[in-house]
DNA sequence: AATGGACCTTGACCCAGATCAAGTAGGACC
DNA sequence: GGTCCTACTTGATCTGGGTCAAGGTCCATT
């Protein structure tokens, strides 16, 4: 926590980033304030948090799990739209309803902020409305980097593209540098990660094979992945080899 | 202009749409702050407007033509992450680098505000600061219901998703309803439609071809579009019927 | 240690859409 | 009226990824 010690006070270990999401300038009253309308949520993995069009009577982050954002059409087809990792943020302050369905992918646990509360301090206090803004425009850019690989990335490149976000996020979120090989576990199912590139879950296992076959990824177990070489995943991914790393 | 009353002042003819997306509650002292800051630009189709990485120095609004939002792999696919109709607010106010090109699809006239006193003013003007989260919001729902459109739908689905937004921002703009058969000519070289689809020029012509010997559009010349049922035209595009006319 | 079930892998085959290649339509300019 | 050019269409063929089907692996439960 120290990069970020104007956050920590009392309950930091229990919630470790519950702030850092919302508001990095936020003085001792404006926490305060956030601690009154705070809760916390446990789901497990496969429950749906919000049905698309239901009220959303919060926002908050994610503590520990991943969340989905997923659309579906009528005939079953999913996609993914959006991927929240630990400190992530969900909701829509000012909008009422959900455009998709929140699903916990794994077990989950979200701190909440009453929304009608978090909106009226949100109005009175402009450097955390900026603060949205800012966070908003970080996940159009998300949304829009993605429609490429949706769009025009083969499969083999939007499995390497997968891969390269989730070993940067959790580089970041714990503090590990980007030299040197990277070491995580796979959060998703293959067929949650088919649902994310608009695959299905047999082709997210083959190429998950055949980049391990050419070492361009090493897997023990199913889930438990190394990366001995960030920048040539990344060239798999397609990527422009540098400007990446500043997501 | 009779629904927006408020925005009407000198010089409404000469730029109908400039406040609409920025401001439809701002006071007169507002207004003429805003219009100190303004000026007007023109592209000829093809013409980049700003390069991905570029410094934006202005922030506006589509007066006239089409813009569009294009993301370039170095092997030169390209996907279009946006498409920027007349009112349409082009820009990220509190950031400096363009995240992708944005191009003049056909010949292009944009209400430009100087970037630095538009920040200013947004930053003691809450409810201008309220309006941009709204329209990012909105634009990420645009952005995330097309990455279902990217990932699941056939090149059929496509098609038909892109010509009913098209219809109904048609509709919208010239405040036509959407009751009876619709008419409009076409934006969008086969190309741009391809490169915003995820798909080739050849698959587009093929399918709207198809659409045509179907009965679910007719064409005259190239570009010129009538769509007899709407109705229809959605269930083609395997949008839930209802819902989507509210966009 | 056997059973069951969720998750994953691999093979065989198929098809939607890409690719390659001609050709057509229509507008601008001489 | 011809010729050029850009935008589009259509056909023939190929292929990446989907579909269908058969196992395999790893746990949790008994």
């Amino acid at each position: 926590m120290s990069s970020h010690p104007q956050l920590c006070h009392s309950d930091c270990d229990d919630c470790p980033i519950r702030h850092r999401a919302v508001c990095a300038h936020c003085d001792t009253s404006e926490l305060e304030e956030l601690e009154q309308i705070k809760y916390y949520r446990s789901f497990e993995a496969g429950q749906t948090v919000i049905w698309s069009g239901d009220q959303m009577s919060f926002v908050g982050s994610v503590v520990s799990g991943i969340a989905s954002l997923t659309q579906t059409m009528e005939d079953g087809r999913t996609q993914m739209v959006g991927l929240l990792l630990p400190s992530d943020f969900v909701g829509r302050p000012g909008r009422d309803g959900a455009p998709y369905d929140v699903v916990a992918t794994t077990d989950l646990v979200m701190c909440c902020f009453r929304k009608k509360p978090f909106e009226e301090l949100m109005a009175r206090t402009p450097h955390i409305a900026h603060r949205l803004l800012e966070m908003t425009l970080d996940e159009l850019d998300a949304a829009r980097e993605w429609m490429l690989v949706l769009g025009r990335k083969t499969a083999r490149e939007k499995i390497a593209s997968l891969l390269s976000i989730i070993a940067r996020r959790d580089a970041s979120l714990t503090k590990r540098g980007m030299s040197g090989p990277m070491v995580f576990d796979l959060p998703l199912t293959r067929e949650a990660m088919a649902d994310y590139l608009g695959l299905t879950l047999e082709t997210v296992s083959r190429q998950i094979s055949a980049l391990k076959k050419d070492g361009v990824i090493h897997l023990e177990g199913k889930r438990h992945v190394t990366i001995p070489d960030m920048g040539r995943l990344m060239e798999e991914a397609g990527d422009d080899t540098d400007g990446g790393f500043l997501v």
